[in-house]
RNA sequence: GCGCGGAUGGCGGAAUCGGUAGACGCGCGGGACUUAGGAUCCCGUGGGGCGACCCGUCCGAGUUCGAGUCUCGGUCCGCGCACCA
């Protein structure tokens, strides 16, 4: 405790980060004091932080960015009265870990055992948090993913998963299937190697169904506008035309096509097929076949740079559904077999690509609409239709409109959306998953493990390598393969592959609340009570895949009449990028921030504040070791200031505006994660505050106010000093957030300046809303003023309240 | 290429509505305390000028009494998507 000294300074034990955290951490766990209380709560708050995967590097700042930045929310939260769940877990599973696992030669499960300890007990606990361990998650846990296993067979019930053949992206080098959101320019997004093309049968999620749902639903949350903004380019809603092409020449009578440009149509020179269409063969003349295999043996591999020379003429032709001409076919693969219908009609005079393929392969390049000039590149704006017989002279727009409409009358057309948004591949040909919890029976398909029976315990086995077959290692397993069908009892296989990372963590924000329960996966009434999630805090680059299977999942169980909303969460905010002195962090530039070390020499506090200081926290900010300095200076402000500033009752007018003002500020800038900016201010009263304790005049309530403001970002050493300065409880109990008055908030006395021509020349205080009239006239009383002006007349005086006097001569 | 952000002192960043540009912090300069300080505290700190003043928010126009903020055009940087017809 403080002692005065002779001096009238005041010596103080020293601060020791080390000693503080230690101690608090221990009694909070002690009491359990961020237990919730799950049932009945008062003012439930579900505030989420996206967990990490983890890795035998162990934490850096990337994940501690979000862990800090959501509990400085959930802290306020609570400190404003609600009662806060603040769960966290682990992703165990998923490549990452395998891949990790297989590099170091260990077993995934003990990798993962050690990995997942360190983090928690080593990193997570130390970073004060007020996470609440009774109800972690393990997504690798037998515990976790026997639920993860029946969301599957759920959805596999409603008829939303399917096992079906098709193209896949296959990574030579992971030996696995990868979904299409992991190749990016045709590599393979963890190792870079071209992805090949195989086909397989695996089991997918028709989230297609809800494309449109999912879209629509993004204007109802509050969300970051950057992911909304990529959630809905992912979904690619498009809207145009179907248009039906009579075929001669080849087994297959017709094609339809799709286009965003029906008013183009007259501008159809040829048609072009996707070089991957299933069913290529069919458009070709028989006398053809030959050739156009071989050529589709050969194909070069995909590059980053469309190649628009090649393609092939298939030797059929197509028959223009209105004009009857005939036009020909090519094959080639600038055109995707599966997107719209796998097959368009060129116009390039109105499309980029197809101008250069039209020009790669000499073919006719026909102007429809006006605007541009067609022979040096293709126009693809709006403007009147011209060699559109009966169309000439229509705007574009409309033409898009009466085309269909004409299509219609001969049934040769309709309006149609199209979304770029594909099911999702959860197939894995891995070991490190769950099994996907199906049985293959010769005579009835696939048939859904009895619930009785999950979980579907993953199989011990000493070579977990992927083998490079297509085939996942469980294969090799025939004890665990060979079971009996639950339909029939004949003799059957269990399905070997298993499930996508992203359906672990698709759904485990249902889980976290209902942990203790182990004969649901996700208790009625605790759901109803605790989702949907009310603040997520994480990163973008889960922007699209995480959270939009997250929505679908949890869309599907509201269907189901399991989830009280459609959507899991209300309100997710994307932290910003931290960079490193002017570099953005990364592994592979060696200038990941290990936030151990710095722990370790400036404690938790030091640590969340600084990075909280950096930059909006949505924005992000520069990571500079130096600047970290001004961190324990603060806190050591505040450690002299809050136990010396002992004034009681002085009712002081301005001090208490000024703390009216502060908590304002602070309270509507932690609303809106504007932490870098209530940072400030709380330097700024804090450096006030300590001028005036040494002085013998700093006012107790000051200090309290401090402490209570600064709790959410410095935990340990607010519950120090609250300690120390005689109060009972936490500082960070439940609704304890100062009050303040909106009206002792605002400032009572103004600077306005007094401006000549826009340069400011002088300036006045007055009291907070003094009229036009008084400003006028006391800015043009100023001897500043009356000497510029030397006599002249103002042209005009305009005065703004409490803002500005503008004199313009 | 398309979409979304961004550009402010030596550095990170402030600046509700169009109204004193540079809050707060780092760094730097000066001072205090001290045997000492790389601890702590105080003062100063956009550039130029002795000065009244002048110039300053990526560049160029514009709107306005007044623009970091709004409009148009351009440059550069970041992120996302990327042959999606």
């Amino acid at each position: 405790m403080a002692t005065a000294s002779v001096s009238g300074r005041t010596r103080l034990d020293d601060y020791d980060h080390a000693a503080v955290e230690s101690k608090w951490r221990r009694i909070w766990e002690d009491r359990g004091d961020y237990r919730t209380q799950l049932d009945a709560p008062d003012r439930p708050f579900y505030n989420l932080m996206m967990f990490p995967y983890p890795s035998a590097e162990g934490l850096h700042v990337g994940h501690i960015i979000p862990f800090a930045g959501g509990d400085i929310f959930g802290r306020w939260r609570r400190l404003k009265g609600d009662t806060v769940f603040e769960p966290m877990g682990f992703d165990a599973f998923g490549i990452h870990s395998e891949n990790y696992a297989l590099k170091i030669g260990e077993h995934p499960a003990v990798v993962m055992r050690r990995a997942v300890n360190n983090f928690r007990e080593n990193q997570l606990k130390r970073i004060g948090s007020m996470f609440d361990w009774d109800h972690q998650v393990n997504t690798a846990d037998p515990s976790y993913y026997r639920w993860t296993q029946w969301v599957f067979l759920q959805l596999f019930k409603q008829g939303l998963a399917e096992w079906r053949e098709g193209a896949v992206n296959w990574c030579p080098s992971c030996k696995t299937v990868l979904a299409d959101e992991q190749v990016e320019g045709g590599k393979c997004e963890r190792c870079h190697t071209v992805v090949e093309t195989r086909f397989l049968r695996q089991w997918w999620l028709k989230i297609t169904r809800y494309a449109q749902e999912l879209l629509d639903a993004l204007d109802t949350l509050d969300w970051s506008d950057s992911t909304k903004t990529m959630q809905r380019n992912w979904i690619g809603r498009s809207e145009g035309a179907t248009i039906l092409f009579d075929l001669e020449g080849c087994t297959r009578k017709d094609v339809t096509v799709y286009t965003t440009r029906p008013d183009t149509l007259y501008g159809a020179t040829f048609l072009v097929v996707g070089a991957d269409h299933p069913e290529l063969e069919d458009f070709v003349p028989r006398e053809r076949l030959g050739d156009v295999n071989a050529w589709r043996n050969r194909l070069p591999p995909v590059r980053d740079e469309p190649d628009f020379s090649v393609g092939i003429e298939l030797g059929s032709r197509a028959v223009h559904p209105l004009t009857g001409e005939r036009v020909p076919v090519w094959a080639a693969p600038y055109v995707l077999g599966g997107y719209g219908t796998g097959a368009i009609m060129a116009v390039p005079a109105h499309d980029e690509r197809d101008w250069q393929f039209a020009h790669a392969h000499a073919l006719p390049i026909v102007e429809v609409i006006t605007g541009g000039d067609v022979a040096q590149k293709a126009y693809t704006g709006d403007g009147l239709m011209v060699h559109s017989d009966s169309f000439d002279g229509m705007p574009s727009e409309e033409g898009k409109r009466r085309v269909i409409e004409k299509l219609r009358e001969s049934r040769r057309g309709e309006a149609s959306v199209q979304y770029k948004l594909r099911d999702w591949l959860i197939s894995r040909q891995r070991y490190w998953g769950p099994p996907i919890p199906i049985i293959h029976c010769p005579d009835d398909g696939p048939v859904a493990v009895p619930d009785e029976d999950l979980p579907v315990l993953l199989p011990e086995v000493d070579d977990f390598r992927p083998t490079g077959t297509g085939v996942s290692p469980l294969a090799t397993v025939e004890e665990w393969v060979n079971v009996p069908c639950p339909k029939c009892g004949e003799p059957a296989r269990r399905e070997t592959d298993v499930s996508d990372t992203f359906l672990d963590s698709g759904w485990y924000f249902l889980r976290y609340p209902s942990t203790d329960f182990d004969d649901v996966a996700f208790d009625e009434e605790r759901t109803t009570t605790w989702l949907p999630v009310d603040m997520y805090i994480g990163g973008n680059e889960h922007a699209v895949r995480h959270l939009l299977y997250s929505r679908f999942i949890m869309r599907v169980f509201h269907e189901m009449g399991m989830a009280p909303e459609p959507e899991p969460f209300t309100r997710f905010r994307a932290h910003g990028m931290l960079v490193f002195s002017g570099a953005k962090m990364s592994k592979s530039r060696g200038n990941v921030i290990n936030p151990d070390e710095y722990i370790d020499e400036y404690g938790a506090d030091v640590f969340r504040l600084f990075m909280m200081s950096l930059g909006p926290y949505t924005v992000g900010g520069d990571f500079s070791d130096e600047a970290i300095a001004g961190m324990p200076r603060f806190l050591h402000r505040v450690w002299r200031a809050s136990q010396l500033a002992s004034v009681d009752d002085a009712y002081d007018e301005p001090k208490e505006r000024r703390r009216h003002r502060l908590i304002k500020r602070v309270d509507d800038d932690i609303a809106e994660l504007r932490y870098n900016t209530a940072i400030s201010f709380l330097m700024e009263f804090a450096r006030d505050v300590d001028q005036e304790a040494a002085g013998g005049t700093g006012r107790r309530i000051d200090a309290e106010t401090l402490l209570k403001l600064l709790a959410p970002f410095a935990p340990f050493i607010t519950e120090e000093l609250w300690e120390r300065t005689g109060h009972d409880g936490s500082v960070h109990d439940r609704g304890t957030w100062p009050d303040h008055d909106a009206e002792l908030a605002r400032p009572q006395r103004v600077t306005v300046a007094v401006t000549v021509n826009g340069k400011r020349r002088a300036e006045i205080e007055v009291d907070a809303g003094a009229s036009e009239d008084d400003l006028r006239r006391l800015a043009l009383e100023q001897p500043r003023i009356v000497a510029l002006l030397a006599g002249r007349e103002p042209h005009d005086v305009i005065a703004v309240v409490d803002r500005i006097v503008n004199i313009v001569v």
